[in-house]
DNA sequence: TATTTTGGTATCCTCAAAGATACTAACCCG
DNA sequence: CGGGTTAGTATCTTTGAGGATACCAAAATA
């Protein structure tokens, strides 16, 4: 492996952190990953969240189409939102990222008890 | 799937995007999968990144156990910095991440070019 | 012995992410 | 018509991650 490779590995990992890391992003493609949400279910599944935070992030996977907005014409006030194609398909990897941190305070627990 | 269960799976993912979250943890974990690396091997790696920050992450990292730390006793300015056992579990996932994020780079271009 | 390298500390500062709180236009339901 | 719900905005404030800069003791090296 060269160095610039390994350069752009892990700028490609920092990328893929800042789209789905902080706070609420990572939580926000997880929820939908059940079933396409509304702004309130979204809320209520997220709960502390408030509306100020939820919304700029929306706003932020949809620029970054990881997620669609149904904003339905016909009834106003009642918008979807829905994992894109692409953002579906971090679905897996959101997978083991919880079994990961779930064997991690596993694996914390183990040394607290030592 | 059970409403418990879904706040948990997201709880979870959280847990784990601050664990390799941030600026500079998926990067240094990402940096240490080729190969075990000293303090300076590191800081060359990831630069921009300042001694005080460095420093910091790796504190975090040794803590949660997801990398060792060598302190050779006996030539003693000589510090290895390498992935634990558990750590070294994360990384399918970052090169999955590593994956993942090109995709999205080759999507958004898609998108621009229309 | 002098100099450089290594692996850090110590302070101070900035700025953006996130929270608290209040408010609202449009719709929908009875 | 009136009250509640939906999907947000508008301000203001806080917090802490991360950066800039300077400094340092111990060890290696020349």
């Amino acid at each position: 492996m060269q160095d610039i490779e390994k350069h752009l590995l892990h700028r490609d990992v920092q990328d893929a952190l800042e789209l789905i890391g902080g706070r609420w992003r990572g939580a926000i493609m997880t929820s939908l990953c059940g079933s396409p949400k509304r702004f309130s279910e979204l809320k209520e599944d997220l709960k502390p969240i408030t509306s100020r935070v939820l919304t700029k992030e929306l706003r932020y996977l949809e620029q970054n189409k990881l997620i669609n907005v149904e904003r339905s014409t016909a009834a106003a006030n009642s918008v979807l939102y829905t994992h894109s194609e692409h953002g579906s398909s971090c679905g897996p990897i959101i997978l083991q990222l919880r079994d990961w941190a779930i064997k991690h305070r596993e694996i914390m627990l183990e040394y607290l008890k030592e």
